[in-house]
Parts: C-alpha cells; sequence; structure tokens
DNA sequence: TCTGGGGTCCTAGGGCGA
DNA sequence: TCTGTCGCCCTAGGACCC
C-alpha cells in the first residue's frame, strides 16, 4: 500500500494566473484579509526574498520596484478551484483525504503492478489539463514520507516531470539525507531549533535518534512522525469528519476602545460561527469569546482574555449562541484597552440529530424553524443577507474589510465570469 | 496608517467521585 | 467518619499544520 500526497503548486497564486495569462512569469504575491500580510507568492516572488507572513506595508517599495501583482484573497475564487482540482483527484483512486485547501492524500492500495511514477505524472498533467493549476506529487508507504517526496517532485521538477517516489530503502534514506529537519513535516519551529543545537540537520538524523528522547521531549506526536519516516506506516488516512472546533476571529481595521463596537462584531462572528456549525449539521454546548490588544504595540498595555460559557444544552441557534457570546464579551471587556481583534470559538460539537434534552433549559422550539429559513433563504441567494438586528448594517463602513486589489469571483458570480472576445 | 484566519492534537494539572 | 489514592474529565496553553 502506498500513499500519494498532492500537492497544488503556489496554489492562490496559479489561480489567479489561470484567469489571467499575462502574469505567467510575473512575481505574484496574496494578501490575508484586511491586506494584511503575504499568505502566498508566486515562485517568482519567492525568489526576490518576499517571505512567508510579511507584513505587505513593509514591502510596499519591493512590490513597485519589482513590478509584483498584489492580489488581496479571494476565497469565493479559491475554494471553486479546489473543488475542481479535488475532483479530478478523486477519478485516480476512490480513497481521498483532502487535507487542505490545497492538499490531498491519495490512498493506493492494490497498485502494485502499476509505475507509479508515469501515474503520478498523468495525475499532474490531467489536473493542469483541467484546471490550469500545476500540482506536485508525492508517493511513499507512509504519509510522511509522501510529503518528503512531494517536495522532491517540486524541486526538481524538470528532472522528475512533477512526481517522485519513494519505494526502495536506498531512496528513503537518500531522501531523508537531503532533505532539512526544519521542512520535515510536524517539526515546527521549535522543536527545530532544540534539535539543531543537538547537531540532528536532516531527517535521517531525526529518525537515528532514540525513540525514548523523542517521546520524552515531543510527545507521541514525535514519535509517530518518526516511525512513519522509518516507513511503518503510522499516520492514519482519516475519513471527512465534522469540525470538532469552528471559530470566526477577525483583526480590525483600526484599534477600538468602544464596547458597542465589540458587541457589533461579536454578534456577527457568532451568526457566522453558527450557520457554519448549521451547515455540517451540528450543534454546540460550549461558547468561547476572546478579545486581543495589539502584539505588535508593546507600548499599549497588552489584555488578552478568553471566556467560555457552557450552554447547559446543545444547540445550533444564533440567537441561543449569540446571547451567550454577549454574556461573556460584557464579563471580559475592560474600558480603556485598545482592542485589535476578537474571535467567537464554538465547542463541545455533537450531531444535530442527537440533540440530548435538558429538563431545565433547551433552546426555543421555535428557533430552528427560524435557523432554517434564514440558512435556506442565504442560500438560495449565495451568501449571508439576512441577518441579526445586532448587526448593524450602517455600521458597515467602520468596520469593512480592506481589500484594494480583489479579483472577480470568475467562477462563482455570473456577473464576474470572464468575457472572451474574438477578432 | 498598515502585521491573517481556521483548524488539530497533546500534556499538565486541578476538581471530583468511587 | 476520615483520609489517601486512582482514574476520569475538563481546561489552559503550547506545539503543529495550511
Amino acid at each position: 500500500m502506498m500513499f500519494g500526497l498532492i500537492d497544488c503548486n503556489n496554489f492562490y497564486a496559479s489561480c489567479q494566473r489561470v484567469f489571467d495569462p499575462s502574469l505567467e512569469g510575473r512575481p505574484i504575491v496574496v494578501l490575508s484579509n484586511n491586506d494584511g500580510c503575504v499568505i502566498a507568492r508566486s515562485q517568482e516572488a519567492k525568489q526576490l526574498g518576499i517571505p512567508m507572513a510579511a507584513p505587505a506595508f513593509m514591502y510596499d517599495k519591493l512590490f513597485k520596484e519589482h513590478n509584483v501583482k498584489v492580489f488581496s484573497s479571494n476565497y469565493a475564487l479559491y475554494g471553486d478551484m479546489s473543488n475542481r482540482v479535488m475532483s479530478i483527484l478523486g477519478e485516480f483512486t476512490p480513497d481521498i483525504q483532502v487535507y487542505s485547501i490545497d492538499e490531498a492524500f491519495l490512498k493506493f492500495n492494490g497498485f502494485t503492478n502499476f509505475d507509479l511514477t508515469q501515474y503520478g505524472r498523468s495525475i499532474h498533467t490531467k489536473v493542469k489539463k483541467c484546471t490550469g493549476i500545476p500540482v506536485s506529487v508525492g508517493i511513499a508507504p507512509t504519509k510522511a514520507l509522501a510529503k518528503v517526496a512531494n517536495r522532491i517532485a517540486k524541486n526538481y521538477a524538470d528532472i522528475t516531470g512533477n512526481a517522485y517516489v519513494i519505494e526502495t530503502e536506498e531512496q528513503r534514506v537518500k531522501a531523508l539525507k537531503w532533505i532539512d529537519i526544519g521542512d520535515v513535516w510536524g517539526i515546527g519551529r521549535q522543536h527545530a531549533k532544540r534539535l539543531a543545537e543537538m547537531k540532528v540537520r536532516s531527517g535521517y538524523d531525526f529518525t537515528q535518534l532514540p525513540d525514548e528522547w523523542v517521546q520524552n521531549n515531543m510527545s507521541v506526536v514525535g514519535l509517530r512522525l518518526k516511525h512513519d519516516l522509518e516507513g511503518k506506516p503510522t499516520l492514519g488516512f482519516e475519513e471527512e469528519h465534522p469540525n470538532k472546533n469552528i471559530s470566526t476571529t477577525r483583526a480590525f481595521r483600526h484599534m477600538t476602545r468602544d464596547i458597542n463596537f465589540l458587541r457589533e462584531r461579536v454578534s456577527t462572528f457568532a451568526f457566522t460561527a453558527a450557520e457554519r456549525l448549521r451547515s455540517q449539521n451540528s450543534d454546540c454546548s460550549l461558547v468561547t469569546v476572546f478579545l486581543e490588544t495589539n502584539r505588535f504595540k508593546p507600548e499599549l498595555a497588552p489584555y488578552n482574555p478568553v471566556l467560555t460559557m457552557p450552554t447547559n444544552f446543545a444547540t445550533g441557534s444564533a440567537f441561543e449562541i449569540n446571547k451567550f457570546a454577549q454574556q461573556a464579551l460584557r464579563l471580559i471587556f475592560k474600558p480603556g484597552f485598545d482592542y485589535k481583534k476578537a474571535g467567537v470559538i464554538l465547542s463541545g460539537i455533537t450531531a444535530n440529530t442527537s440533540r440530548q434534552l435538558n429538563m431545565f433549559h433547551g433552546e426555543d422550539p421555535r428557533h430552528s424553524h427560524i435557523m432554517q429559513t434564514i440558512d435556506s433563504i442565504n442560500s438560495k441567494i449565495g451568501y449571508t443577507k439576512i441577518m441579526l438586528a445586532a448587526q448593524e448594517l450602517d455600521q458597515e463602513d467602520k468596520w469593512k474589510m480592506r481589500r484594494e486589489w480583489r479579483s472577480a469571483r470568475y467562477t462563482t458570480r455570473w456577473d464576474e465570469i470572464p468575457e472572451v472576445f474574438c477578432r
């Protein structure tokens, strides 16, 4: 049995390029919400030395100097392109685990007589032809090794033809000696630093550490990773499951001390999170609200409170969820601080088919009818149109996200579909 | 002026009932 | 009845991912 990891190259930047081929060869960056920092870069932008998560305002000059094309994020477009890619991947094997918006694991069961390198290349070709998105394919006996193989496929695309397979022990050792420890899946900055101090430089060095040390210093998570890299499949193939947490959080454009502003934001977050909760047919029983001051301004007093409210009954009602969220906000809000960010997190998630009755508390039975109606109207329109009264429409300008450079939603809005003119 | 958002899993430590 | 211990559950915080 083999695992494949298919990863879209520079996904957001590639999506932009599909609809504007004149961008071929030109550096592209895509910015986070609020046009805050760089979250995706084309190869050319990477070569200019623009790091991941670079604050956009610090790189304005470089963008201009090198004629970098800047985009605000356009999740409607990326989500739709992702669905297209994933559905094509599903044609190559019935076992697929969508790992993120731009990555999927495939399970190759009973492919023993296949030339997997050729098969991997054909995946690349088909996805590119049907969607315009370039992908890299890594195939190996475990997920962590498939990640390494994927990196090799991408780094040496000319030689590998965008697909690389780790099959033999020799290939495994060679690949692990090649990869930097910090680039191994599951080794973040903290662990990389500690390991470097111990002269662990490559993935191979890591596999030479004693199990005991890894378990004691990096928990079972680290140990599982080590075994996976040794070629013993340890990381499973998870079926799709509903989220265990649902959060809606945003940084504000400007800092605020205004409780009314925060009340409105929290209502909106509660409403959005509840909508997503219902869309996966779930209820929640815990509502968490947090506030944050500006962590980039050390001269301002920090205050980052978090509070979780138990609802005592499972609910998917935006009214109930917002009621608890507002209570939490009232309890944690302190005047005199400059708030920069807030969020609502729903947890204690259960299927809404198995709602446990509570003798004393419960959701107003009318709510579920109202929620169903709201969901069906909003889904017909295609985006949220009906809101809670607490979400003040006329406040919109105060908090509206900065999105100066958003491209058209080419594939999800009739009025933004690209037009082709023939001469 | 301007620094994202949405997740997962694990561990330690406290409360609490058997 | 008092006290100690064990295990379960919960939460906070930290690590990681994209």
